[in-house]
DNA sequence: TCCAAACCCTTGGATGTCCTAGTATATTGC
DNA sequence: GCAATATACTAGGACATCCAAGGGTTTGGA
C-alpha cells in the first residue's frame, strides 16, 4: 500500500510453513497467496484507469461483453455465465449501468422469464473509450515478460479447465 | 458457476481483442483476466474450507500472521503492511475476531497511537485447526502441477517486486 | 390438460475492500 | 517549549461478491 517492504511477505510465509513441518504444501500455499495479491494489484490498476469513465471493472466487463455481441444485447443469465459471476452480481451491475444510461433492460421476445441487456449508443461509445485506455495503461504495461504471459495463460488455462470452468 | 461452458470465455475474449486490432495487448489482457478468474475460484475454495470454523480468508490470514509472531501479538499497522491490505480492512477483521474471542486489542506499551492485536488461546487453537484443513483440502490439492507452482511463484514474485510490494 | 419441477431475475443480508475524513498521539523543527 | 507535520486507528460511505429466499414463467411428465 505504501512503502515497499524490506522482505517478501509471501516468501516469509512459505518459510514459516516449512518451519512448521508443512513443507509439502508450502509451495502451493505461496503460489496461491501470490495469485491473491497479484489480483489485488491488477484490480487496483484497472479500477484506477476506469475511474475517469465512472466505471468499475465489473461494469466495464459487462459493457465489453455486450459490445462484442452481434446484436449488442444478451440475456442476463448468459452474461452471468460468460462473466462467471453470480446472477445477483449481474443484476447489480445492470442496475448501475442502466442508471448511467449505458444499457437498457428489455423483455426477451419469446421467453417471459428472461431479460435482455442492451447496449445504448452511449454505452457502446464509452466501452470503446474505456477499452482504449485499459489497453494502453494496463494491458500494454502489465509488467509481465512476454513469455511469462504465455506461461500464465497456459498454467491458468489448465487450472480453470480442471476447475470446471469450461470443457473446450 | 454451474455447468462448464463449451468454450473458454477468456480465450474468446482474446480472439475478440485480436479481431478488433488490439493484437498487441490481447495476450496480457487474457493473462490478467485469467488471474482474476483464478483468484475467484481459489478464494471460493478457501472460504468453503474455512466456513466450518466461522472464519473468512481475511480473518484467517490475520490469525495465521499472529500465530507466527513470536509474542503472538502485532501492531495493527504492522499487520496491515504485512497482509498488504488497507488499515481499515484490518480494523474490520479485528472487530470480528475480537467479537469471536479469537484476538484482543491491547495498548502499545510505549506508543499511545498504536494498538496491539493479541491472539487468545482460542484464537491460536482455531488457527492451528484451520491451517490443517486448508493445507489438506486446498493447498494440498491446488490442481497446479509441481513445476507450474514454481513458475507461478517466480513470475508473480517478479511482478510483485516490480509493483513495489517489496525490495528483497 | 394440468401441476410439479426447473429456470430466471430480484430483494435483502453478510462480508470484504477501498477512500475520505476525523480524533488522538508522536515527532520535528524553529 | 511549542507549533507544524507525520502517524495510527476508526467511523461512514460506496461497491462488489456470494447466499438464501421469493415471485413469475416454462417445460414436461402423469
Amino acid at each position: 500500500m505504501g512503502t515497499p517492504l524490506p522482505r517478501d511477505p509471501i516468501a516469509d510465509a512459505r518459510l514459516n510453513w516449512e518451519r512448521h513441518g508443512w513443507s509439502g504444501v508450502a509451495a502451493p500455499m505461496a503460489a496461491i497467496t501470490a495469485i491473491m495479491r497479484t489480483q489485488q494489484i491488477l484490480l487496483a490498476r484497472i479500477e484506477g484507469a476506469l475511474r475517469p469513465f465512472g466505471l468499475t471493472f465489473a461494469r466495464y466487463e459487462l459493457l465489453a461483453l455486450l459490445s462484442f455481441a452481434r446484436s449488442g444485447a444478451l440475456p442476463m443469465n448468459k452474461a452471468s455465465a460468460l462473466l462467471q459471476v453470480h446472477p445477483t452480481s449481474v443484476t447489480n451491475a445492470v442496475d448501475r449501468l442502466q442508471d448511467a444510461g449505458l444499457v437498457l433492460r428489455s423483455p426477451h421476445p419469446t421467453d417471459g422469464r428472461t431479460t435482455l441487456i442492451e447496449l445504448t449508443p452511449e454505452g457502446r461509445t464509452l466501452a470503446k473509450s474505456a477499452t482504449a485506455v485499459l489497453n494502453s495503461e494496463v494491458f500494454g504495461r502489465s509488467g509481465f515478460a512476454e513469455q511469462d504471459v504465455d506461461e500464465l495463460i497456459r498454467i491458468l488455462g489448465t487450472f480453470r479447465r480442471n476447475a470446471g470452468d469450461f470443457t473446450d
